[in-house]
DNA sequence: CTAATTCAATCAAACGATTGATTGAATTTC
DNA sequence: GAAATTCAATCAATCGTTTGATTGAATTAG
């Protein structure tokens, strides 16, 4: 089995393919049969390149990782600004999240696969929150300090940090229910950015009261 | 296959298995097998009570829908009231969900069932929301238009009631997420409460935004 | 009342189909 | 031509479902 540094045709379809089945089935129900389909090759070519059907899932942890990582950009320590400045940025973060989840046709399996893996509590889920999620849970936190004026570590902030950041997914995973309910036959750019403004909304009402 | 009328034992005790093993790992990772090793029967009993484990699943969500609504109450048109009461209201029944939602360990099964049909948008899903969700959400908005003063039926409340459930709804989802990062083993009943205090803030504050 | 019959319910066993994985030969690549 | 890769074919295991037999409690018949 190779690692990672070829992308070969078969080895980055059959990735793709496993980001489309097992966000879109979930991983039980998705066959390996099904899958080499989907990428265009033989069965055979799962246990090849990835040593079965558990290799193939961690390959496209992996692979949802790295995209993510070059879209949201490697964590970094914010540096220190005035509040109002750090609202500013708090604020496009949220509105990019929303993008990002609600929209971006290409990065829909991404989040269809990374949404699975948290609902199954799947292997991929830790090494995309030990990698990522956590670090940038923290560069949230330090963000709503700086607005707030409060403890970056605090219990309150990692609270409301996560609190902001669930309103953006749920909206996603309860796209059916929401879809419904607004009688949208789909989230489009208007509603996108209906939802984006609402959450803005919240954002800046939350860290108000919060001063 | 009978309806729903006998309670009889293996028909139960099929459905709590069902419950439990469907929102545990999903459904298509469910078998038979272990469904009827679960409730202590035969499998042939799936076949003969539900007609297979479709019908059982779509028993499974009823059952949620009897118990939901038992426990919710039946959706019912909130009196008009003051804005300080309506907003009572609101808080009260923000904070009924997240204490069901994170904790409830008779109640952790048909959450679990819940959010998984959610996910998957399974066949349940509808059920649910056509007979319990949708009317709930409407009294919701109700309850916010009498504290904000605006219009019930806009699409800006309507969102807001969803991004307000939303929140709650988020933190049983990704509790794996949430407990890593908290340093919390679990949810118990001071982290329940953690989190309905956060959700509450919210809540006054974006409606006081709002008005 | 007793015997014959019907019925819902459960069981062990087996069905064909599908699962993930493996094999060794064929093919491609360099 | 040697290594890497893909292929058809096959493996044992498990899948959801079905079968025919069996049970004990109702129901009916005489």
């Amino acid at each position: 089995m190779l690692d990672d540094s070829s992308p070969s045709g078969t080895r980055a379809d059959l990735i793709a393919a496993g980001l489309h089945l097992f966000g879109h089935d979930g991983f039980a129900a998705t066959s390996t049969r099904a899958l080499a389909a989907r990428a265009g090759t033989n069965v055979a070519s799962i246990a090849y390149h990835f040593g079965g059907k558990d290799g193939l899932r961690m390959a496209c942890a992996e692979e949802v990782l790295r995209r993510i990582t070059a879209v949201a950009g490697a964590p970094a320590e914010p540096p220190q600004m005035p509040p109002d400045e750090a609202l500013g940025w708090l604020d496009t973060m949220l509105r990019a999240l929303v993008g990002f989840l609600t929209q971006a046709p290409q990065a829909a399996d991404i989040v269809g696969f990374m949404l699975r893996e948290m609902a199954e509590d799947g292997p991929g889920l830790a090494l995309i929150y030990e990698s990522f999620f956590r670090h940038k849970h923290r560069e949230l936190c330090r963000l709503i300090a700086m607005v707030t004026g409060g403890d970056p570590d605090s219990q309150s902030i990692r609270l409301l940090a996560f609190s902001l950041m669930g309103q953006a997914i749920y909206f996603r995973i309860g796209q059916p229910i929401v879809c419904r309910r607004m009688e949208w036959p789909q989230y489009g750019e208007a509603e996108s950015r209906a939802i984006a403004d609402r959450l803005s909304a919240n954002l800046h009402a939350i860290l108000r009261a919060e001063k």
